[in-house]
DNA sequence: CGAGTCCTTGACCATAATCAAGATATGTGG
DNA sequence: CCACATATCTTGATTATGGTCAAGGACTCG
């Protein structure tokens, strides 16, 4: 039988990239976590138009979040990472209108819809917290929004890269050499931004000859960040303690 | 001398679109309230990079949020009407990292960024309604991602289209043929489709030439509505009452 | 009636899509 | 350990959607 991991243990809560709860807010989270759940990789956690009884809170792998069209066409509107919230729209209004596939295996922490409005008045500083995530993912959609309607491939594969690493970064999950694991392969990084795979393919081989980055085998590495960025215009993320759930 | 809104006399709230108060919020939200400001369209109500100490509800009057690259290039990322919430990501995060514009002379509530926080400890049903908003508006972008990132011109304009229309209907904003004053040239539309003006307009005008839609001097009108809905792969929205602060 | 915005149209061009096929992993069962 | 199957990545050739450049027309407003 699998241990569920109680929240007084939680390992992303060890990392310094989060900021620390109070006694009282510990408390009330483990009370609220209904449960675990683990999933694996290519599947889905949430399906679009489905009224979802759950929220969750990821604890460990990647997924993303994702649109489709009749035909096929599919957008991904963003990668989701330990820490992330999944199905808050659900919880505040009625059905998802996106769903959320694994990428790798991820375990996630499971609570009921039904509580959250109840949260906001119980812990007012985690509603708090609620809507910071709200606000940072609204920016994280902005940015892709101006990467997909107004930057060239290369510059929405600059910011892209440049958007995952820094996510990554911030949770703690890069190596020692400043490399970092990415599930991601080149068709997702096209459903991402908006391109075809053949055209994703073509731009990202060129900007690795140019050792702009390093790009193998699952293993992504920035290579001249500096003109990274500047092609991106993006600037490096100020470090602060995210707020958890 | 101008005369400031009470909040108990607010025009938003007595419309049916939005939900009522009660006695202790009203009374909250009344002294919460800081002020009014008036801007004329044209102007920039925010500005990117600026640490505001505000944060504005919109009482009256169209405007917009967007970014912009160096060069120039430019992405709407949605409209604002009555009723929205202007500088969240501000008060949550940091600075701003989007504009907002007025379209038309617009009234905005004031309330002050530092006592934003605080809300959420004195009324958590407030709290409640801002992640409301936060979550419609992250809808709202996914939405939009989608038409940008996998659309063609003829879908992004039924899309936008649609997506405009049933936000102003929802307040209350229709005239009583279903036509409505829409402030947006067809330059801004391109600008939030990541289309150019040329393209946007030759667009635009097969789908009037074919009873789409209707686009006369600011006013807008749906001609065939189904078929619009069809091409944009958009269901009409359930009407419901809109959560206010 | 002149200045400014906004809309419209034509000609040409470029970025990126599509189609097609082959090359490299990665993994699975015999 | 090999044969086969499935993902993933590459590359070439061709096409198309939409961009850019240019210029003229329509409307509004002092």
């Amino acid at each position: 039988m699998k241990k569920i991991t109680a929240c007084s243990d939680c390992p992303l809560r060890q990392r310094d990239a989060f900021r620390p709860f109070s006694e009282g807010e510990l408390a009330y989270v483990s009370r609220l976590k209904s449960g675990e759940m683990q999933v694996s990789a290519r599947t889905r956690v949430v399906e679009e138009g489905v009224n979802s009884p759950h929220v969750f809170t990821v604890l460990s792998g990647w997924g993303l979040r994702e649109k489709s069209l009749a035909d096929g066409r599919r957008q991904i509107l963003n990668f989701v990472l330990p820490g992330d919230l999944i199905g808050l729209q659900a919880a505040m209004l009625d059905a998802m209108d996106h769903s959320v596939e694994a990428l790798t295996d991820m375990t996630l922490c499971v609570f009921a819809r039904a509580d959250i409005a109840q949260v906001f008045h119980d812990q007012p500083g985690l509603g708090h917290t609620v809507v910071w995530h709200a606000a940072r993912n609204e920016r994280l959609l902005d940015a892709t929004l101006v990467s997909v309607g107004r930057c060239t491939a290369r510059e929405r594969l600059a910011r892209a890269i440049l958007i995952i690493c820094d996510k990554a970064h911030r949770i703690g999950l890069a190596g020692a050499d400043g490399s970092l694991s990415v599930p991601i392969t080149q068709q997702h990084l096209a459903d991402a931004l908006g391109l075809s795979l053949v055209h994703t393919n073509r731009t990202l081989k060129a900007m690795v000859g140019e050792g702009l980055i390093r790009w193998r085998a699952g293993r992504m590495q920035l290579g001249d960040e500096t003109r990274l960025r500047d092609i991106a215009e993006m600037e490096p993320a100020a470090p602060s303690a995210l707020p958890l759930i």
